[in-house]
DNA sequence: TTGTACGCGTTATCAT
DNA sequence: ATGATAACGCGTACAA
């Protein structure tokens, strides 16, 4: 074989043009060239033209090692995920958030570093987090362990995705107005003259899910009606088809239904639709998410919509606004939710 | 406010201790600890235990930018998405790969580094990766940009996921046999006594595609059986309702057909069911990947399923392998497939 | 505005 | 087996 299978790392770094290279061939010295590389604004043009022009003849690239060593900073952001990842990877969710905070970061010089939990987090992501790899965290999950978040908030800079169900933890906290978009989920069968209004709820131990339901019951206080049944899922597709059930059991004259998840309702709407309750003819239903799912109903699904990848990047702005030194970050913020009508509503 | 919203970053790089502080508590020097913190063999087995009752009692954890500086290596890969986010990482496929890559880089003291590539692969990256950020590279992406890929492969070592369709690139490369897979299913419908057996294929400008097909293809030869229509598709679910329309318009008397995807396989059956083609009484099916779709079938999926995680954690294993100097890792790496039997054949 | 010189925490070489 | 000591590439007082 003439050519070997892979380069070696070697290859790359020992050709490496360094800060005194640079300096050399500008004919200033390292500091110049340093303070023209970090955009300090005392510098003569002259020299800024000169080294650029060295810079860019070189290809000269920052060593981040040693910048890290001197500066104190690894300029990286880690993503923690203190879950299963197939679980939390497969989830279109999660997967625009990350597209989010992506999206902010390539306008910046940081790097992620992904930490994945896959059996809980342990000590050992806590050691390297201590150890300085990354200067914040971002943390996206559902169900975040306990003490293992607050360790992190302990010792670094932290931004949270989705409010976590415990109170009192470090950190700043970034979110979809929940309440909000229930209540317009709400809204909009009271709009469309539905007098008997269910729910069929997420599970009450996560925020999202008690958020939901409070904002159901916000919107139908508003209209001055009475909330009707109330059942309570997981999120998942046959805890819908489960709810459905029970919530003509409970009641058969309920005329609208807003469900916390799109998954939900398209457990839920067959069973609707089996029994004979058109939709929305009989029963309208607003779901939650906008997700696939919504689109793949037989009758397609008037939804929220999250804006999940919008987090995400505001994630990262809010933790890049901190490591720059911004102090007065708000402890929390709520992004708008979208009403997405279709068909069942 | 009493507490300050977040940790800065200063609290914890200020009190890590360093080698210095381990060697005095320890009474060594530097070195020592040095070679006890990176396991060198020629150490006395005295000092050993009190360099590390001194680093466990002072929580000592190496820093990463010192020691790369000094051993010109970052300790850590990147992944590398070379297309949008929320397609990658849509797909359960590729998440389970990362939970693989992540699983054997939890074994390692390597970190890992998301980068995605949004907008196609952009010069800034490529100065990343040159700079020295990671010291090796694993690529995961059905469609691989050509130059980029070449660019990488010159400069790091590299492992691409899943066989791209061009040629003569350098790394190494893990895949799924995709041959042994199609046949294997092709076999089960032989086994099963069918002998007109057809195939809605991947598209032919993947690599798995044409693999699929030639897999097909040669389980039929072997049983001396001549080769049922063929009808080219997509992957997604309307190609595989599309091709089924077309299959049956070609040969209605079929009596087994290979679909390269769940995804498509699930698009096809209501095609069959619709038009009184009983599964499996009438048609045999077997599919391609054991997704989620497969079980969400009227009539539950045969299918392959592929060992993506483990897929994964082979990449990941050999790029370790190659950094910690081994030379004669394999350059293309072909993991075994599983056949699922469920109801459609 | 620019340059000098020191420090960042490790690794690695060379004596001992 | 162990301990000085010199890199590693960069930031940054401090001085000029």
């Amino acid at each position: 074989m003439t050519t070997p299978p892979v380069a070696t790392a070697s290859q790359v770094r020992s050709t490496a043009p360094t800060l005194e290279a640079v300096a050399a061939k500008a004919g200033v010295s390292r500091a110049t060239v340093s303070r023209v590389v970090n955009g300090s604004p005392t510098v003569h043009p002259e020299s800024v033209k000169a080294v650029k022009a060295a810079i860019a003849e070189l290809g000269y690239v920052p060593n981040r090692a040693a910048r890290s060593l001197a500066s104190q900073q690894s300029h990286a952001i880690a993503l923690v995920v203190p879950e299963d990842t197939t679980r939390f990877f497969g989830d279109v969710y999660f997967a625009s958030i990350v597209t989010g905070i992506n999206r902010r970061l390539e306008q910046s010089d940081y790097l992620l570093n992904l930490m994945i939990a896959t059996h809980g987090p342990d000590a050992r992501m806590l050691r390297y987090l201590a150890g300085g790899v990354v200067d914040g965290v971002v943390v996206v999950s559902h169900h975040a362990d306990d003490v293992f978040v607050r360790e992190i908030g302990d010792m670094l800079p932290m931004v949270f995705g989705g409010r976590p169900a415990l109170s009192g933890l470090k950190g700043h906290v970034v979110d979809v107005d929940n309440v909000a978009g229930a209540a317009d989920a709400t809204r909009h069968l009271i709009a469309a003259g539905r007098k008997r209004i269910a729910t069929i709820s997420g599970p009450m131990t996560m925020q999202s899910g008690l958020d939901r339901v409070e904002g159901w019951r916000l919107a139908l206080d508003e209209a001055g009606l009475e909330p009707g049944p109330i059942v309570h899922g997981d999120y998942t597709m046959p805890s819908g088809t489960r709810a459905a059930r029970e919530l003509l059991a409970i009641d058969p004259s309920i005329d609208g239904v807003f469900i916390a998840s799109d998954l939900m309702a398209s457990g839920a709407q067959p069973v609707f639709l089996d029994r004979g309750v058109r939709v929305p003819e009989d029963l309208a239903m607003v779901g939650y998410d906008d997700s696939p799912s919504a689109l793949n109903c037989e009758v397609p699904l008037t939804t929220i919509c999250q804006p999940s990848a919008a987090m995400g990047e505001e994630m990262a702005n809010i933790l890049l606004a901190i490591l720059a030194g911004d102090t007065d970050q708000p402890r929390e913020t709520l992004l708008p939710t979208q009403l997405i009508v279709r068909d069942s509503a």
